[in-house]
DNA sequence: GAAGTCTGGGAAAGCACTTTCCAAAGACTA
DNA sequence: TAGTCTTTGGAAAGTGCTTTCCCAGACTTC
């Protein structure tokens, strides 16, 4: 009885590209109209509840024949009519890393939960995947980008980067970091160089008084900032670090076991090493195990970030937490806050020193140092 | 001097939603034919190289309208008008697993290189998620959708997956799965059950005799198939995989901690445990050394997935490795080829196994059992 | 009972693109 | 030199949706 003339349908379907999708679907809200007899005008305010009243008897109508038709609208025709997409757009160096799954995983859930759909990127070694992605999400017309990780020291990339961001925010997109304020937008900031500068107090507060450092590798600030927070931490307590017993490898666990190599190869034997991040830190572990020494009372190790699925490394890692997945939620909760004032905002996210039993305390020494 | 009218801008963003978005950019193509005084068409021409040819002249003029403008096309609009898009929808349980964040690294690398735009969700708990996120990629118009982990023996919400995955490929698009060949559509196939199989058969050739399995949770299809394939090899060598040393627990760490702990409470003291993952293998040694049993010695230990970052845990995890990254790179492969026969493709991946120190040999006993 | 105010439906314009179809101009053959 | 074929540019129709604008009818108000 609802049945009305498919007319414009068969007029649509006539030609057109639609005509190789049609193999089964392809339902549009035109056909959803027809069904129900009503007008294109009235069905998309009935599927877009709160554009304007319409009545009970046209909505059922209409909501039957969704149902019937099994329509579902086009999200992407709906985002060039009305200006705006749902999409947001991240940017990880490498999604295999726990580091940044686990702030992914914060960002997921909570931009599942609000309905905005999550595209992400692993720019892995190319540095400039970062600005060619942010470029992407300007042509989705994306409604933010989110870049997670450490800036480099390349000055150059970053401008172009910068640069792109630019154009991504005038186009009316929003851009968030997680990492460094370099980028002049709003940003969930781990404060790295507090963090190690903690931790190098602890472990000198333990009896440590020579140390190591596996740093990353030479442009990532992250690892320098962890560098010299330690570097400060450790002159509180009138402990100087020797350039020689930094060492620099690749973020990886394997860039921690190479590091380490270096280091025994050096014949430095600290009593403390401070591997910049948990990865690093588990490579440098098993180094020592194939050199037959033992942490902690061989030597003692450090790591920064507490991933989850190190927590039960052996021996249990000395580490700075930080809430990489609270961190990812709070960079969600930066994309879809409503307001955006002109400044933009830096959140800072402290980390919490872990003691585990990879950096037992060390015997007391003839005279105890002054405290921090 | 190729400056031209501006009229048709001036009309377009004379109302409508997109004068919001002008603070700053919002160029379309119309502004770039404008400039460089041609049409929109061939605009569109030079911008879509090969569908039709453009005199060079036109071309240069054009593109350098592009460059001035800072031009780029928007690909939600693109995609309504040629009816395909070019992102693809993931689906995973949690990516902050590193099963599942591997395979998405290895998609998201090919995915990446070939221009695809990969759209990740978590579904976590909920059981209902992966449907609704396919159908969310039904509305986006995805070209692919892939869902990644383990079907649930849910039949009823397997049904109505299916169903849904069903709608999403009648439209056109393409569905690929990577665990179990359960959704009757193209498939990367893990021998959960051969692998379970071959690492019984090891353990047992290494001289144990009694063992217990903390499998995942009890709904888990993957869990049971490492679980039944386990038992097959063990009979192969005639042991027999008592019900009572089977316990369920969460498919995470905590619950391969939690699991242990029922089994100890049990009183039972295997000669070895498998632990149906990797993640459960870490919690269990956990839970092993709080009571001060060290594995290998006082328990063998053995886990199933080889994931990368748990290869230093100590003592070193025997398990079964799957080429995690290379699956996802198969999945996305399957996405990207062409050809579409008719009957969904199945691709069996097989494991391996890798003994490590975590289930050293046993001790030889009086009689040993004949081999398999 | 006329004037004014809601209400709710639909035609049509709009969003930013692609693609079809037409026409003019040039290149080539006979 | 006429006739045909091949380029190449542009007008306009198209993709699937939203939203503006108009209008008919129902409802108030004095």
């Amino acid at each position: 009885m609802t049945d009305v003339s498919q007319g414009g349908r068969r007029r649509r379907r006539a030609n057109g590209a639609a005509a190789a999708r049609d193999a089964g679907a392809g339902v549009t809200l035109q056909d959803v109209a027809d069904r129900a007899g009503v007008s294109l005008t009235t069905a998309s305010r009935v599927l877009n509840a709160g554009s304007r009243r319409v009545s009970a008897a046209m909505a059922d109508r209409v909501n039957q024949a969704v149902a019937e038709l099994g329509y579902l609208a086009n999200l992407q025709a709906r985002a060039v009519a009305t200006g705006q997409s749902n999409t947001v757009g991240v940017v990880v160096h490498d999604i295999a890393d726990p580091y940044f799954s686990s702030i992914a995983a914060g960002l997921i859930e909570v931009a599942d939960s609000r309905g905005l759909l999550v595209c992400i990127s692993s720019t892995a070694a190319r540095e400039a995947g970062e600005r060619e992605y942010v470029s992407l999400m300007r042509a989705q017309r994306a409604r933010a980008v989110i870049l997670i990780g450490s800036r480099s020291d390349d000055e150059r990339c970053r401008a172009d980067l910068v640069a792109e961001i630019s154009a991504f925010t005038r186009a009316g997109g929003r851009a968030v970091c997680v990492g460094q304020d370099l980028l002049g937008v709003d940003t969930i900031m781990p404060e790295n160089a507090a963090g190690a500068e903690a931790l190098a107090r602890s472990l000198a507060a333990l009896g440590h008084r020579s140390f190591a450092v596996l740093a990353g590798p030479h442009g990532l600030l992250t690892a320098r900032d962890r560098v010299e927070g330690f570097r400060a931490g450790l002159r509180a307590w009138s402990v100087e670090l020797d350039p020689r017993s930094v060492v620099h490898g690749e973020f990886t666990r394997d860039g921690g076991y190479e590091a380490m190599s270096g280091l025994l190869a050096s014949g430095a034997r600290p009593d403390c090493v401070f591997a910049v991040n948990d990865v690093m830190a588990v490579g440098a572990l098993a180094r020592l195990r194939a050199e037959g020494i033992i942490a902690p009372a061989g030597m003692a190790v450090a790591g920064f970030d507490d991933i989850l699925t190190l927590r039960d490394v052996y021996p249990p890692l000395t580490t700075v937490r930080l809430p990489l997945k609270r961190m990812g939620e709070m960079a969600a909760g930066l994309v879809l806050a409503g307001d955006h004032p002109g400044r933009p905002r830096v959140v800072p996210v402290p980390g919490e020193v872990i003691l585990r039993d990879s950096t037992l305390p060390r015997p007391p020494r003839a005279q105890p140092p002054p405290p921090g």
